[in-house]
DNA sequence: GCTATTTAATTCGAGCCTCAAAAAAAATAA
DNA sequence: TTATTTTTTTTGAGGCTCGAATTAAATAGC
């Protein structure tokens, strides 16, 4: 149940979409938020009062009070970009990447790192992270104290509380407590999540139309992940944040999985899956722990020039991912997919079959008009969706703060 | 976001947690439901004086002020049962039931009728079924006038609105505008869905403990249905409110399914695919239409008598139930599962290979921990489904009711 | 049998909040 | 310069919840 009971609730709700409101215009009137929320003109003058009074709306700063005809002029408010400075962090392997930005969402300073992740022990890797913060705050020309927030993607499996990677790709340790590290050394709040989830809430802000109650990032890259977005929320587990697409059955006692069981769908879809078929090793054959983006490449690059071999393994990849959205589509009517990261790159080779899939299992409803698309680059995907995440908790604490102007009178 | 923006929708809120609460605990005192809903005592004095006058609730009829030691005796209230009159009905192959209940939930007549659905065309199973809900009302003695709400759980899929049924098993007809039907006889909201739905709203009811936050039912019947609760919610399609488990993939180019597709987990684990596995019969084998449960008994029987053959069906259908289960869980952390219907008379001997085939694909996941449940008869809690869902809806419309002496004044 | 005590429920005033309507502000049109 | 138009603010009314005070209705003790 709504836990809303009280009338300052209620002002706390409106503040919200008051926020959202503007975040969804950029700049605008009163009126214009008045007609967006669908409150009354009374209260949006109130809530914007308490706003600009606080510093997270600013008026024009030049006098452009465009008067677009007759009468009196709108006023257009925008949100005060020195209200925030939000820090997000994309990790993979030998990757990372720092953004800062501020509270309207650009970017204030950007720092991307290519870096041997899987030789880092937790230690060197904590003080790279921390060493990459504080580099991007210097560059940025910011003091450490204007820092609000952190949010952080990684490729890897991350709690649900969003407190520590559980596993990742990226090294070998276990259970780092990246929460920890990143809050005792900045002393802000920071939310750490799946690359998955970081990945949907950029599309969502992406394409607001199309990706907007239910769709879902297939994120192909060392294994296979996924982020969904049922009833325009991000569907997680009870025990991990990352949804295991890669891990749903495709072919009982099938082709060896990196998990250790046969015939996940990763098994045929990850990269070390791609890579197995098309070199003919069979399927039991132990996973390789890495693949570089290039013998992928590699392998798209073969079946183009007609290597069956190559083509299968890309085309076994395809049914394999297929079946799985079909028996996703089986349980909730057909949304939107969006391949994505290197996996992607041989989209085209992989389509027809995924299609095909999807045509040979699910019934009376029209595989055709499922909707597939695909971004082979997930990192800036990744920060994007960091920010946004990032920003959209900021706003509810900004929300839920008193106004300082009733509190004191 | 929240529609909540004015403050009389916060009593509206209110006004719910406040019946909530009554339904919860049955018989309570002002002081309990403040103390249940966290609303001061001040509040709560307010909306049960409305609720008494708009006779929603009573207080105790007899004069039992059970006055357990010192202080003021509390006086309990109840909801009153006169409140409403609603009528809950289930539909399956060959089966008909009405119930009749008042606004406590308490029965107040019940009608079952067992007939040849099949042999059905539209135009009689819509006649029968009004007829049936008639008689109904005349057993009880109640006036036609009297009804407020019918809920119907039936068998096969219904659109995601709840306005008819698109497919049924029990008859050959298609897209029968049941609601219609029944709003225009009886001038009452209805509310359609399918029986999964209604057994999964049954299950929160029995077992608020168990089957909280996320659970589902699977109904092993004709087909393999599936009603899932996810974060307190039933989900359902876009186009259909069933989740069709039955036809996620199982196996890949595997058994004909009743669908027209191969590999369905129902062409393994549905009554004609255990049948037909029982009988020696190819997998390739049209599945029949109809299965009568005495031969699916006959098999279970065969099998723990030693019968290789039914023995291995059975296994198969576990093996199949389990993987599926198994994909689910790698898309949402494990939840309790309780197998409903005629094929759960089995479940001793299907437990084994769901659990390991949980075993086999999860990954890190304990899959012995899932707590797996099984109910063979799935008719009452089809009932009793839609007699909560129908209540539920009830007390929504009450909520939201203005109440005529504020607004009179 | 009477009073003190205890607990339940109600009443009252304060403090918020939203809204409609009126008023004020700031432009253009005539 | 005045009338008109549109935006924004102000004002007053009506709701809602809450804490505190009050009233109600029993038991415990003397």
């Amino acid at each position: 149940m709504n836990p809303i009971v009280r009338s300052d609730d209620v002002r706390t709700q409106n503040r919200k979409r008051v926020l959202a409101a503007m975040r969804k215009q950029g700049v605008s009137s009163r009126t214009e938020i008045a007609h967006e929320t669908g409150l009354s003109a009374a209260t949006i003058s109130a809530i914007t009062a308490d706003f600009l009074e606080e510093n997270i709306l600013v008026p024009p700063t030049d006098t452009s009070l465009i008067s677009s005809g007759r009468g009196r002029p709108t006023i257009s408010l925008s949100i005060n970009p020195e209200a925030a400075l939000i820090c997000s962090i994309s990790m993979s392997v030998n990757y990372l990447s720092v953004l800062l930005v501020n509270y309207l969402g650009d970017t204030v300073c950007e720092q991307t790192i290519e870096l041997e992740t899987r030789c880092h022990s937790e230690s060197q890797l904590r003080s790279v992270l921390l060493s990459a913060i504080t580099d991007t705050m210097v560059a940025a020309k910011m003091d450490a104290a204007k820092l609000q927030r952190i949010a952080l993607g990684v490729q890897g499996l991350v709690d649900v509380a969003g407190t520590k990677i559980i596993w990742s790709p990226m090294c070998e340790d276990r259970n780092m407590p990246v929460k920890k590290w990143l809050e005792h050394q900045f002393g802000v709040t920071t939310h750490i999540a799946n690359d998955c989830d970081m990945i949907v809430q950029a599309l969502s802000k992406r394409d607001p139309e199309k990706y907007s109650d239910n769709f879902a990032a297939v994120l192909l890259a060392h294994g296979v992940g996924m982020g969904l977005f049922l009833r325009q929320t991000v569907v997680n587990g009870t025990s991990s944040s990352a949804t295991e697409f890669g891990h749903m059955s495709f072919k009982p006692d099938g082709a060896l999985c990196r998990c250790g069981k046969h015939g996940c769908i990763e098994a045929y879809a990850g990269d070390y899956a791609i890579v197995r078929h098309a070199n003919g090793l069979a399927e039991c054959t132990q996973p390789s722990a890495m693949v570089d983006k290039i013998d992928l490449q590699a392998i798209t690059e073969r079946a183009r020039n007609g290597d069956e071999l190559a083509l299968s393994a890309l085309q076994q990849a395809g049914t394999a991912i297929g079946t799985g959205l079909s028996s996703l589509f089986a349980l909730v009517d057909p949304f939107p997919i969006v391949l994505v990261g290197s996996g992607a790159v041989s989209f085209d080779l992989m389509e027809p079959h995924i299609r095909k899939a999807l045509k040979g299992t699910m019934i009376a409803k029209n595989p055709e008009r499922v909707d597939l698309d695909y971004i082979a680059d997930e990192r800036p995907l990744v920060s994007e969706g960091g920010t946004i995440t990032a920003l959209q908790m900021h706003d509810d604490v900004i929300a839920n703060q008193k106004h300082f102007n009733q509190a004191s009178a």
